[in-house]
DNA sequence: ACCCACGGGACCCCCCGTTATT
DNA sequence: AATAACGGGGGGTCCCGTGGGT
């Protein structure tokens, strides 16, 4: 059984994912984790304090995909990683959603944090790929098609998603 | 001088973009179109209604940019569109926040209207590139450097952006 | 097609009468009534104005049916005229519910009128019942009568209610 | 001292008896409470869980006002329970108030809580009654009373009601 | 480590009544 | 006689965070 903080910032994941943040409240969490509010409390002091803690999470999902990219090859692994169930993804985008909704009460931790991730994805694909703007025009692709399945955009079928990531695949390689 | 109803979009809008979904509350978009909190509700009677407004500009602000697309080329007006300053790009935006912060207390309108913009484009740019996977890349990339623009993530340098930009015409343009 | 003062007051009494004195908006009666909301104010400034204009209507119905007491019989009109479908009783209950609901905002004509129509009806039983309490508990009948079956709780079978009012009718007529 | 919900509920009857529904505001309850808003909202998550907790303490007032009617006598019990003063007769008619003016916003519970007391009282008048006729001329009578005195109409003279309830309970004892 | 009871601020929205206009 | 647009107050309730207790 996962320590009560784990099910804790579980429960807000899959609260802001299913039901968008503005749903998101402390009391439901709670809930959702098997906990009072006064117990999630205790654990995070407040509200900044959660949506660190998922950062803190991100950053340690990301180092293990970093580390998986060295055998697997960077591209395929950033392109898997940005599929919607990753739990990477699925914590960067929380994070975003939170950071988004409210700048203004966002800890600088959880926004350096943020940045680094994103960071560390561009300077490895640069550095995996000779064609640089190519590096690039992978690493917005990921995030557009991440973004837009996300979103609830209406996505492209998957035959056509995988036509684009053959595409990159290949391109990246002849160069 | 504008209508009530534009000021108070506009007021919306720009809350939303310059501190976030979380921050906008309708006392807050009243008093920035410089009308009072019964006067908004007036015209707009619940929140819903107020994004379903946004998301009408939206299908107007996008018929225009699509009529000019025909003489200015699609890729380029579509690139254009997508910079975080235009009016298309940022009622996109907060529209997108709005139903993602949300998507319970979103009206089924407002949901069909920014579909079928984000259809919209992509359909006309897969009409007017040959190869369909260089339209799907051209279309992702562009989401994905938009959003990452809007979401305050940080934005390689204008250089390569450009770079990126330049890249895609011309592959567009070759085939 | 009858004037709008009495389109209005209609609209006021039907939605008490459906969904309760708490539901009753200027709003909702003026929809009802056909009239837009300045359309209504113009005809009743206030809304202490609405329930003055019921309570002159009801002392019109009374005065009808006093009338009608001189050659039906005192006792039998007033029972008839308490049946919750009556025009003076939904009346009757209408200002009840308004000056009860909020007796700070009721006139004093209000007030007064819905008095004196009360004790009309008990004037009027004690002086055809010889019997003063017999009178009394007709009175109190009657009320209780139309008041449970207003208040919406449980009645007792039509058969038992009949029976009731015949007794009562014979021991009237006994004294 | 009394706990708290027994306090809010105190609070909620008093300030209906005495200004009517309509100015019955969680603020104002909480406040003649002693308790902050939030409080209140803790133990009734909102005005319809109010309202159900009076139809809760209605019920057991009324069950201690039946079993002292095995001693005292049915017939006088309950019209000694009619008396505007009592606590069962308070409740009864918060109740019926509150459940009145919107019917639209009352709990299954409270209705049900509401009619079972109602009938609770008629079978059991009946049950004490040889006559069932004059059991239902009793009850009546008695809402009528009870009814006529907190809707704040013209009440007879003591000496007049008095004469009333004498003779009732006259006529119950002869058959 | 966790929970219960509570204070208090804020937000949404309702609703009344006014004013300018026709 | 009637309407549209608007100002402004207030009520319900949500939600955060605190503090005492276990």
């Amino acid at each position: 059984m996962p320590g009560t903080r784990d099910r804790i910032l579980d429960a807000f994941v899959d609260q802001l994912i299913e039901h968008g943040i503005a749903t998101v409240t402390i009391e439901k969490v709670a809930e959702r984790a098997g906990v009072s509010k006064g117990g999630l409390l205790y654990h995070f002091p407040a509200k900044p304090a959660l949506v660190e803690g998922l950062a803190d999470r991100l950053r340690a999902f990301t180092d293990a995909n970093l580390a998986r990219a060295d055998k697997h090859g960077v591209v395929r692994t950033f392109l898997e990683t940005s599929s919607p169930d990753s739990n990477e993804a699925r914590h960067y985008w929380a994070v975003i959603s939170a950071v988004q909704a409210d700048p203004g009460s966002t800890t600088d931790r959880t926004r350096s944090l943020l940045a680094a991730v994103f960071e560390d994805w561009s300077t490895r694909l640069r550095a995996a790929i000779s064609d640089p703007i190519l590096a690039d025009i992978i690493r917005f692709t990921g995030d557009g098609l991440y973004l837009t399945a996300v979103t609830g955009l209406p996505l492209p079928s998957n035959h056509r998603i995988q036509n684009v990531i053959r595409r990159l695949l290949a391109e990246a390689d002849k160069r």
